[in-house]
DNA sequence: ATGAAACCTGTAGCGACTCCAGGTTCAAGC
DNA sequence: GCTTGAACCTGGAGTCGCTACAGGTTTCAT
């Protein structure tokens, strides 16, 4: 039995996200003291570090909340988990292609540039700004 | 002069976008018809494409305010542009390797999972969610 | 003159927290 | 038993960059 500022410190996260995290529903109603403070066992602490960990790996709460029905829930197979696992896989390899892009833009503009003491008014990085992107159209930046 | 809605479909954005950035002081308070509808300019259109541009390469809207200060006041040199725009570069090359580490270890993960008809318990996906980040307790990810 | 499309303002919502104010409880020292 | 100060409580607002809505007005072509 800890508290919530014990927990918080444990699994790397301030008190007020794990008070967040009950009212989204991730972690359960925590039994309270007489006084009215929070008191939380292992398995809390266990299930905020999968939470916080899955976050760090990029998922949304939304997802992680899907994976913790699968933990939750009987009956479920790791082949569920790996759909999941390997659609956010394919999500980082789309976000991981746009910054490659956008890195190379930076470049671009950035080596035509001699950064010295020239008026704004030639300045290629301040002129490709004002061009338009390089051939994408496609979808907008997620 | 054109509408709010012709000048936000030439910058490709969003009717609501163009009120926000004139809210946001990015953008000028337009001109009005004598109905109150707002009437742009080309310099207009100019601005909100460079702005939008900026806003694909990742700048946030502060940097995209420093950068139009540098277009609007007199007396900055390219080298301040330049300082900004590598600086926004270091900062994607440390977004890009988050997402590298994480990635690689998304792909761990799922390597070691056969995806079958297992249950839950023995998911390596599961298991390795609950288990700590590896040896990185640095920075929180931005 | 009519009617649809485009415009107007103001407000609320998204995700995932973070921070604050103003009040209560807890644990330790005396 | 009392006092103090840290930790806790609730509820609400703020962050970023839009987006969406409601309910009303203007514009423009027919």
């Amino acid at each position: 039995m800890t508290s919530i500022g014990e927990l918080a410190r444990r699994a790397g996260c301030k008190v007020e996200t794990v008070r967040y995290y009950e009212k989204c529903g991730l972690m359960r109603a925590a039994p309270r003291s007489t006084g009215g403070h929070r008191q939380y066992s292992a398995a809390d602490l266990r299930r905020l570090a999968f939470i916080r960990r899955a976050r760090e790996l990029g998922f949304t709460l939304d997802k992680v909340r899907a994976l913790l029905a699968f933990i939750d829930e009987p009956d479920h197979t790791c082949g569920e988990v790996k759909v999941l696992a390997l659609a956010h896989a394919r999500e980082v390899d789309r976000r991981m292609a746009d910054l490659q892009r956008l890195r190379l833009a930076l470049d671009r503009m950035s080596t035509k540039c001699s950064g010295g003491q020239y008026s704004i008014d030639d300045c290629p990085i301040i002129e490709a700004l004002f061009e338009a992107a390089p051939a994408d159209h496609s979808e907008p930046m997620a």
